[in-house]
RNA sequence: GCCGGGGUAGCUCAGCUGGUUAGAGCGAUUCACUCAUAAUGAAUAGGUCGGCGGUUCGAGUCCGCCCCUCGGCACCA
């Protein structure tokens, strides 16, 4: 019985290019658990976009003398060009500034009005003295009135750690223009969080798949909850839907986190199935998956799940009837990558943006390290030797010579599948284990265990390396009739794996396992390809998203067997060994 | 400061509810092989499991304290 899987990606910020950080927390992981499931034969919805109001991005296009509609349109395009590049297969990678998402941000504001969730309080807030915007507390500066330091940030000093308020900082600057800042009395929406308390508390209580550190972790939040403000005095965002706050815009950490609803109705849309969203989001048998990096956690383990109980089924988009929107099932999180053993700062040129590897390097090049030693379970360190070597000793040594020292030797010797005779031990042992590594490498990536899962896939090849050289077909080939069919057989054999982990390896290596299918003589699509399509909304508005093809896969994620006889194409090889000057090319540009 | 995660071989990391000589890959060394992108295979060497103390017949695993590091702490998103 196939499942409904809500695949939920944290929505990258489109105030710049992103850096290879940010695809390995959440763009590969999900990448990879989506495909399989995939593969799997489940009804996946894999959905995010660029989060693009806020003033961040305001400040950015100040800066630049541009309108943040400007700026944000340059970056979804930026980053929708890497998450294609790279192979991310969203059903629909979107935006938040369409007017559907316009629309469902201001029925769920309004639900959770009229359900009495949420509440006005006026506070002091600090506002920038030449555009009048909201400044949030980190773009305060000033010194610290409790250690002196002249660089404390508004909201924390970064000298004694104390957290801090803007209105105690001694002589307060804008971090922006560098005048001090504006308080004054402002009136804000606040979304009352004390109210789910008891109902979120029994709901993590309950969640005994969740991983010990989100389900501790967000536990310990609620024992603490605070109303939160859910408003800006920003001219930048989804307008608050009632008469008098034309100065004000619904905040974006509000906004965005409704994307994930909104880009699955604006999916539906568009692909002519208005209502199908609702197969995930109002069937209690759907299992919603969200990734995003730890500092994420807490919007999507207790601030949205708030905002989900408070709205139920009511609202204008789910119109009172069925069952309420669904939780998440899993809050898959993920550590941090840092880079060449620092913090990745774009500030301070330690980055590497992602447009920047895809133009050098092949995509599976990185999706296999990212897989490999992502940030899965603790913070991982990207070096560029490492980089390289996994590459080279692993990709290409390991599978590439696996799939390429097979394929030689059957495309020279027979140009097709050869026709096997009976098995030995030592084949049935392959073959077996070929057979069992889709249950075991399945249930790893089942559990969001991708390293894991990928090292069973590239033991499986190294077990067939081994396999090879012990029976060393190359060289019964040249000896009689009988040493010539069981060459025969051990390379089948040999076959039966390449074209094994061909599928095993999709959810990780996709161009690569397509490029292979195709040598394999196999015809279509075994996983892809992504397309962009141009959507017009009413008042032909127009956006880009990123979607695909994805029920026309021919993939199945199961053992199949390449039939006897099957054409090969010309082998060549699926990799490119990388050189090692590389290395110090790649720190040269770091420090520059 | 408070809350949570992490600290295991040269490197990158596995080690579930405590149980015999602590594992893998890569790197190193040695041997074999040469079909394959000088790609493979076999073997060997490498660790007082961050520190100190405790519980236990027995602790990498549990408890306490400390050190280092990452994240959160509600106006960054």
């Amino acid at each position: 019985m196939p499942k409904h899987i809500l695949v939920a990606v944290a929505w990258p910020y489109a105030s710049g290019p992103r850096h290879v950080g940010h695809v390995a927390g959440f763009g590969v992981p999900s990448d990879i658990f989506a495909r399989y499931h995939r593969l799997k034969g489940n009804n996946v919805l894999m959905i995010s976009g660029t989060d693009e109001h806020g003033t961040p991005i305001t400040m950015a296009a100040d800066k630049e003398g541009i309108s943040p509609r400007a700026l944000a349109d340059r970056y979804n395009e930026v980053i929708g060009n890497d998450l294609y590049a790279l192979g991310l297969s969203y059903d629909t990678f979107t935006r938040t500034t369409t007017k559907n998402h316009y629309r469902i941000t201001q029925d769920l504001f309004k639900t959770l009005l009229q359900k009495g969730y949420l509440f006005t309080q006026t506070s002091l807030g600090a506002f920038s003295a030449s555009t009048g915007q909201t400044l949030p507390d980190r773009y305060v500066e000033g010194t610290c009135p409790i250690c002196g330091y002249t660089e404390a940030r508004g909201d924390q000093c970064d000298n004694c750690g104390n957290q801090l308020d803007p209105i105690q900082l001694i002589n307060p600057r804008s971090k922006v223009d560098g005048n001090p800042p504006i308080f004054r009395e402002t009136e804000h929406f606040f979304l009352n969080l004390p109210a789910f308390a008891e109902q979120l508390k029994e709901w993590i209580s309950s969640q005994d798949h969740w991983r010990p550190n989100v389900r501790s972790f967000s536990l310990n939040l609620i024992e603490d909850l605070k109303p939160r403000a859910i408003t800006r005095d920003l001219d930048w965002g989804v307008p608050i839907p009632l008469e008098g706050y034309d100065d004000k815009r619904i905040y974006v950490w509000f906004d965005a986190v409704i994307g994930y609803l909104s880009a699955s109705v604006e999916w539906a849309h568009n692909r002519g199935t208005p209502e199908a969203w609702r197969d995930w989001w109002q069937n209690p048998e759907s299992e919603h998956y969200y990734f995003m990096g730890k500092d994420n956690i807490v919007f999507h383990s207790v601030i949205w799940p708030s905002m989900l109980l408070g709205y139920g089924n009511g609202g204008e988009l789910v119109g009172g009837t069925g069952e309420p929107l669904q939780l998440p099932h899993e809050v898959v999180s993920s550590e941090f990558l840092t880079m060449e053993g620092k913090k990745f700062s774009s500030s301070r040129g330690i980055v590497i943006y992602v447009r920047d590897v895809l133009s050098r390097y092949d995509a599976d090049a990185l999706r296999y390290y990212l897989s490999i030693a992502g940030p899965e379970n603790q913070d991982t360190d990207f070096t560029w030797a490492e980089f390289v070597r996994r590459n080279n000793d692993e990709l290409v040594a390991n599978w590439g010579n696996l799939v390429n020292r097979t394929l030689t030797n059957v495309f020279r010797n027979f140009g097709s599948v050869p026709q096997p005779g009976a098995f030995t031990p030592s084949d049935e042992a392959l073959l077996q284990a070929t057979k069992d590594s889709f249950e075991k490498i399945g249930s790893l990536l089942e559990d969001a265990r991708f390293r894991a899962a990928l090292s069973e896939a590239m033991e499986l090849s190294r077990q067939a390396n081994g396999y090879l050289s012990e029976h060393e077909p190359w060289k019964l080939i040249k000896g009689d009739d009988e040493a010539k069919a069981r060459a025969a057989t051990v390379l089948y054999v040999a076959l039966q794996v390449v074209n094994n982990l061909r599928t095993l390896l999709v959810p990780f290596l996709p161009f690569s396992s397509q490029k292979l299918h195709e040598l394999l003589g196999h015809e279509g699509q075994i996983a892809g390809p992504l397309e962009f399509k141009e959507i017009v909304e009413e008042g032909d508005a127009k956006h880009r998203v990123l979607t695909g093809d994805y029920a026309s896969w021919v993939g199945k994620w199961e053992y199949s067997e390449l039939p006897v006889g099957q054409a090969l194409r010309k082998p060549e090889p699926l990799f490119k060994k990388l050189d090692e000057k590389v290395i110090e090319e790649e720190l040269a540009r770091l420090g520059a």
